[in-house]
Parts: C-alpha cells; structure tokens; sequence
DNA sequence: CATGAATGAGGCTTCATTCAT
DNA sequence: GATGAATGAAGCCTCATTCAT
C-alpha cells in the first residue's frame, strides 16, 4: 500500500539516518531502524541507496554541505574588524556545534569512517576539502587583518588558521566527552590571547 | 606445568590488536586478524581477554596509560622559560605523535567509540580523566609563567590549556586526514601569536 | 506487502524441530537441521523464535497441549464401568504413544530437560501441572468405581493413579528401549491384577 | 609436579563425573569441571578416558552395576512370603533412589543418552539387559508366590513385573520432578491393590 | 512503488582435545 | 605421569540485502 507520495522521500531518509548513525554509531545503526525513523518501510530505503554505505556516505555529504553553507555565511558577514570577525566566528562556529552536540558523535563516527569504510579515501579527501576550504576562509581573515595594519604581527595566516580551527573542534570535542565542559569560555580565553598576540587587544563579541 | 606460559603474551596480543584495530577499524576488525598478528591461535585470545569488546578497551587502556606516562615525562622537565617549555611541549606532543601517525586511526576508532561501544561511558569518563590530567599540567605551565611574571597578561590558565591541547589534538587530525599537512609549522606560528598575546616573544624550540 | 507471510510457518517449523529433536536430540540437533527439515531458510526460523533454546521449549509446550487434550478426549468418554474405563485409558494412552513411538525420545529429551535447561524450571513446572492434571483425572475414574461400589477396596486414589499413570510412561520406556518388549500385555496383565484387587474382575476392553 | 599417585584415579574420576553430569547434564558439563571436582588437571582425564563420550559411558556403567549389585542383594533376602518380599522390594528400591534423588538426573540424562549419544546403541542395549535382569528378578518372586500358592490369580509374571519395575521408575520420575510428590505412600496403595489382586491382603513392610 | 518475510554469508565464541614442559 | 596453555573445528545467531506480492 503506497503512502503519500513523500516527494522528499531521500532527504526524509538521510534525516531519519542522521539521527539513528548519531545515537548509536554507524556498525550499531540497523537498517531496520533508520526505517522506523523514517516512518517507512525498510527496503523502500534501497529505492533510495543502494546500501547502508551508501547512505551513510549520503549522510555524511549532506551534513557536509549543510556545514560548508553555514561557514559561508559566516564568512560572508563583513562587519567589523578582522579581530571581531574572527572572535565572532569562532563563537559562530562553537555556538552552532553546542546546539546540536548530539549530533557531534557522528562527526566522530564520520572520523572514524576514515580509517574504517571501504570509502575511506572519499570521506578523506571530503574532509581534506572541507578543511581547506574552511582554512582558506579564517586565513583570508587573518591576512585582511595583516594587510590592513590591524594586526601588527607577522605569521603565516594559513598555519595559524588551521590551529585555530583545530582548537574550535577540540574543543567540541572536549564537550562531547565531558558535558561538564563549557568550551566557549575556552575559546574565548584562547582568543583573546590570540588577537593579543597579534597586535590589538580583542574584546569577545559575547554571543 | 604445560606448555610455557609466555608472560608476555597479553602485551603481545595487545600489541597486534593495536596493529589491526589501527588498520582496520574495530568493526571491520577480525579476531582471527588479530590472532594472526600475534602469531597465535584464534582461540588463544581468549583465554586473556574474554571478548572482542574487552580486547578493544585493552587497547585502549594500554595506549592511554602509555600516552600519560609520555606527558608526565615531559613535563617533568623543568628547564627554561616558562613559554619555552609550552612551546617544547607542543613539539613533543606533535613529534611523539606523527612518528606513529598510523595509529591515530586507533584514536578516532576511540573517540567513535564514546558513541558506539556499550561500553561508552568508560570510554568517555576514561578520557575525561585523560584530558583533565593533561589540562592541568599544561595549566600549571601556563600559571607558573604567570606567577613569575614572565607572561604579562591575565587570562584563565586551565581554560587556555584546553585550547591549546585542542589544537594540538585537532592539528594531528588534520595530519591524519590529509598527509601532506604539516602540524608542526601551524603549530609554531600558533604558539607564536600565542606566546606573544601572553606578553613574550617565544623562539619555539625546534625539535 | 511482503511476500506472503504463511499463516502455518510457526507450527510448520515446530513440526519440524520435532522431528529433528526426536531423532538427533537436543545437544546435536542444529538448526540449519530444522531449517531443512521446514524447507527454508536458516534465518527464517530466527523470525518466529529467539533461539534455539526458545524453539525446544516451543516444541515442548505444543506437544504437551497435544498429549493434554488427547487425554482431555480420553476422560471425555463416559460409558462402560469404572473398571473398564480404567482399562481403556491405559489401552489408549499406550496405543497413542506406540504409534508414534519414535517422537518418544523427545519426550526422553524433556525429561533431560528438566536438569539440562537453563528454562529447566520452566520444564519442571509444566510437568508437574501436566502430571498433576492427569493424575487427577485417573484418580476420579477410580474414586467414581469406589464411590459406586464397583470397587470394593478402599484405597487413595491419587496415590495409585500415581502410581498407573507412572507404569504406563515406564512401559513406554521400556518399549522405546527394546523394540522387542511390547507394553501392552503387560500393561493388560497390569491392569487385570489392579482391578481385580479393587475388587472386581476386569476383562481389558481390545483395541 | 606428580600429585600422591591416586591407586583408584579412575575411579574418583567417575565419581567426580557422576556429580558434575547430576548437576548440569552431559551437554553442559564441561571436562574442566569435572577435573575440578576430581581434583586433578584438566589433561589427566585422558590418561584415563579416551574422550568426554567415553567418561559418561564409563559413569553409565559405573552406575548399572552398583545398581545391578543392589538389587541382587534385595533379591537374595529370601525371608517371608511373597508378598512381603515383593512390598519390601518396592521400598528398597524407592528409598534407596530417594536417598540421592539428587542423582536420578542422571538417570534421565541416560535415557536420553539413547536418543543422543553417538553411543545410543550401547546405552540402549545396557538398558535392555538391565531392564531385562531386573523383571526376571521381579517375575521369579512373582512366579515363587504363584507357585506356592500364596498368590491365586493366574498372571503372567513376567509382564507383571514389566509393570511394577516400571512404575517404580516412573515414581521416583515424579518425585524428581515434584519434590513435594512423595511416592512411597503411592507406591504402597499400589503395591496393596496388586497384591490383593493377586490374591493375598498384603500389609506393606514399612521402612 | 512500497513492503517486510525470507535468506545465508560471515563473525564471535566455546570447549574437547592435544602436547610441550 | 600430570598439567594447563594452546588450538581450531563447529555452531548459534545477526542483519544487510533481495524479491514476491
């Protein structure tokens, strides 16, 4: 018997996987339970993807490109000083990430797929992008900075960015496995001193 | 006494299930791999661990009992400036761990398995414990250089800590998901600014 | 829906276990056996009980529903004298078992059962609610022979059913164990005697 | 390390045996609890017995003879009537078993060893020769009281004492399954009813 | 298209048996 | 002879995938 013709029928899926991979990891995650999720029947989902690999490989892009947009929009935001951007981004970034940490151990499992999916070198090679691409948008903010005289420092905008960015997702990570944990008031001690070692003195943009 | 027991054949096994667990991943992981690799028999594995599961948190255990006695080494020297200690630290950290990048895979299967394993909550409080210890040590570092007034700023030790060994952590990551990224540079020009937003030029001690 | 789910399946492969069981036992049994002898798949028998375990205790509870009411029929039939009923049940019993002499190792088997299974008490319980009720029915046929005066003799019925009832399952035994012993006559010589110590001479009713 | 050379290893073996299969079946008995229980290593078991199957066969046999040694020993009182022998037989037998109730498990475990055991057909003809010694002991007290006179009912001794054997059997079973069944009192209104019907008003000897 | 009953490859684990000490 | 560490055959069970309805 045909149910209402979902016309986003896939993207219901991925959802339903998302939440399903989030909570009990990839290996544990039953087909049959991404189906429940979805309120579908479990081999509608191979209409759909034609393995759980498959699928879970979907979630992973779909997460993915949801981030990239995220970090896009962020970076498009031009207001400001490059100090206050770049202390603004990483409350973003951090900020976005707390209100949905459950979600944080797929990224985990995403990680981990690096090492353990027959897909390995797609979900590394995706993430190397995703990593250049978000370093190539906290550098151009550094090197604005730089350029503009604001930061009187000179270092190479593109190592420090990938620092930075390393410490944001630590620090989630750190969160995940501790709620006990806040990581905002760590981020902001660390880039405070940041801007400060840069040339100028950085207040927070408390979110 | 029968055969010889070989004292050692618990470490041995552990040693071959770090090997494949590393490479593998654990889910894709065979006993009969790992059996192998120890030069044993299938069965042999569990007259010392009694599943699959308890071999994985072995591993585990092993491998944060050896990273912890790494960084009681290392802050037990005493020598230099305060920033140059930090700066050295986060050499040593990034040399110790790139020397077997290969592993790192182990770690990711780790952090996965706060989410997958049944076991998860040891695995979390495991780590818990882990970083708290190396917060604190890295915080006293930090405090010790301001109680001597080397470093001029004012800024919350234990929170500065977390970022940084989560630069650390996330720089290593990086490097696993893309091999021809180097942590160590990032982390000198981020020690860098770093140092310097602390109130001191800091020379990182190369390696 | 799914490819049509047959109605009889369940009973379809408890009638297979008990062929199985009957003829290998338990302990060899395996259940790529039962699947076989059902005419599907290994995993199928997975769909309608939890374990093999689950499947025995299965077969138990239907052929001891299927021996309770046969007895149920037995008692039903309320002609003749108290001694002649007496004389046929034991003829029934037996020619019910004896043409289906080879399902009497399962019976063997649950026996076992009640030391062997871990569900040992679940099997303990059921016999004696079994035995329980089909002493109380025998031992109403013989108070009914006494409260008519058929039967002279005062005697515990409870007690002696316990007793017939017990040397129609030892015969049983013994014909199971012996191809060649045949329990009828001596059942009739049995009964000829027990009737005739109740006080009346009984000539068994023939099959 | 020699333990004190144990004259009768091979007996305490058995002994230790017969516990560990009372306890938990043959299936489940494991060899390490019976060397536990023996007292020795696991490996010495096969000094003495060639496999698990052989063990319980030798505990089978072990068991068949002491039992066969009894009951010569009853059948060779030859004091009083033929009655009372035979009443006071019924008790032997049912209290010597209800002594180590315990053990009938074993019992059943061996009946089932008919269906199961690759050996069925050792075990069955044992049985067969047992059973068969023990009727012709039965149906010789039987045939004595007949031919004395002090029975008059014509009956076939023989499969009268098919019947009585068999109901001991199946007493001392309920018993085992109900421990608050007592089979004694039932198996002395059962006794009286025969013997009654054989022609004699037999008091049962009591214990 | 949607479904879920059926399937069987494949893994973890047990444990009787062997054999070096 | 006695031992118990080592072994690997073998079985129960899971679950992704298929396919008849």
């Amino acid at each position: 018997m045909a149910r209402r013709a979902d016309p986003d029928r896939k993207k219901t899926i991925v959802t339903a996987a998302i939440a399903v991979f989030s909570r009990k990891g990839y290996a544990a995650a039953r087909m049959v339970d991404v189906a429940l999720a979805a309120g579908i029947g479990k081999g509608t989902i191979y209409q759909y993807f034609p393995s759980k690999e498959a699928l879970f490989f979907a979630t992973f892009e779909y997460l993915m490109t949801q981030t990239g947009v995220q970090m896009e929009n962020l970076a498009a935001e031009r207001t400001g000083s490059a100090a206050g951007r770049l202390s603004a981004m990483a409350e973003a970034v951090l900020i976005a990430w707390m209100d949905r940490l459950d979600a944080y151990g797929l990224v985990l499992e995403f990680w981990s797929a690096t090492t353990t999916s027959p897909q390995r070198m797609r979900f590394k090679t995706a993430f190397q992008n995703a990593y250049a691409d978000f370093r190539k948008t906290v550098s151009a903010l550094i090197q604005a900075g730089m350029d503009s005289g604001e930061f009187h420092s000179r270092v190479d905008a593109g190592m420090l960015a990938a620092a930075l960015i390393g410490s944001w997702d630590a620090l989630l990570l750190q969160a995940w496995l501790d709620p006990d944990f806040d990581p905002l008031p760590a981020s902001r001690s660390h880039m405070a001193v940041v801007c400060q070692g840069l040339g100028v003195s950085c207040k927070p943009s408390v979110a």
